[in-house]
DNA sequence: GTCTATAACCAGATAGAC
DNA sequence: GTCTATCTGGTTATAGAC
């Protein structure tokens, strides 16, 4: 049996002690590997366009061994999920659950982007495979763990709250996600000047005008 | 050989004149209705996760009947594309692909957002199944079809413009979208109450402030 | 214009040797 | 911890009858 059969919230390069595990050519353990190889791929050629062959390919082993370090190719999935998960404070998740004031949805998103924008493309993968994602979600995804995406969908369905704050928290989420998706396009923009420019963005949309 | 054996430009319901073609329960070609399934279950499911089985089953007959359409399916997912081509007006297009001012944009935006709402589902279609799209739009997609989406993009890609506009711009986008996708969170609103909040929104963020 | 049958293929997943 | 070999099942796509 696997040394972690089932899915575990990995948090991140931050978890991993140089000289942790055996792994290969870094100090990194496989299943890490098989991560970050899988982010690249289901990011650039979507989830289901790639093949556990593809991943194990190219880290120079066979498709099988992969199922060593996971049940299954939606458990990859699942994992890289757990990421996102991971970087959450749950301080920070309170916030938004208690008020329903704009003015803190708009702190805690900016508290929140500089995170994003280093873990930016982990909020692409999530961008191009919703459906992927959301099927995942539906079955399975057991432990209601609460990230940040949940958080704000749970206000947005609030029937308390005024529509027309609501519909603006869902343009500011909108937004932000597309400003970490063609961050790329800016790439000769230093990277503190542009996360401004989305901070002044949420702000204007939550507490401005 | 099909009667279309290469992809054309659909326009959607208007094109289809009462009694125009066989079909069956209603009045429309089977083609048309093809689409209509297919754009749903795309949407719901994903499309990947969606099998022509599973299309002709909807439509009470056999798989090998969608082939007799459509050359792929593939081929499927490129003419729900071309529908959303079908939307956009060459006039609107141009003053895109010239003006490099925010209000034009904004300009824009506002006009086209009433046949955006009216065609909601074909958006979110595209939101939901990026990968898949791009993937698409790689290979195949010969002419150079220009829509919305594609002016828009060359605009952001233009470094003649201020970063400061062109990022806003890209969030106005995404605001949008986000607007689109989740409208249906907001189905006691009445959708001209609703499109004139997102309006709102996308004039805060290029013109006003 | 639609359907049956079937080909060809490749994916995800398992068993067990090393 | 990784490998080879294999199973199983579903997918796209084709050929040809009606």
């Amino acid at each position: 049996m696997p040394p972690t059969p089932s899915t575990t919230g990995e948090v991140g390069p931050a978890t991993v002690v140089p000289g942790d595990a055996p792994g290969d050519g870094d100090g990194k353990p496989t299943r890490e590997r098989i991560l970050d190889i899988a982010l690249e791929l289901f990011t650039e050629q979507g989830y289901d366009k790639t093949s556990l062959r593809e991943i194990a390919e190219r880290l120079g082993f066979s498709k099988a061994a992969v199922y060593y370090h996971f049940a299954s190719k939606d458990d990859i999935l699942l994992a890289l999920h757990y990421r996102l998960h991971g970087l959450t404070e749950d301080s920070l998740l309170e916030l938004v659950g208690s008020a329903s004031d704009p003015q803190v949805w708009a702190d805690v998103l900016s508290r929140f982007l500089d995170k994003m924008m280093a873990n930016r493309q982990l909020f692409v993968l999530h961008e191009r495979n919703r459906a992927a994602l959301e099927t995942l979600h539906r079955e399975g995804h057991p432990e209601r763990h609460q990230d940040m995406a949940d958080a704000f969908r749970s206000v947005l369905a609030n029937p308390a709250i005024p529509v027309r704050d609501r519909v603006r928290l869902s343009c500011a989420l909108g937004a932000v996600m597309s400003g970490l998706v063609s961050a790329d396009t800016f790439a000769e923009v230093p990277t503190d000047e542009y996360v401004d420019l989305l901070r002044q963005v949420v702000d204007d949309l939550l507490v401005g005008a």
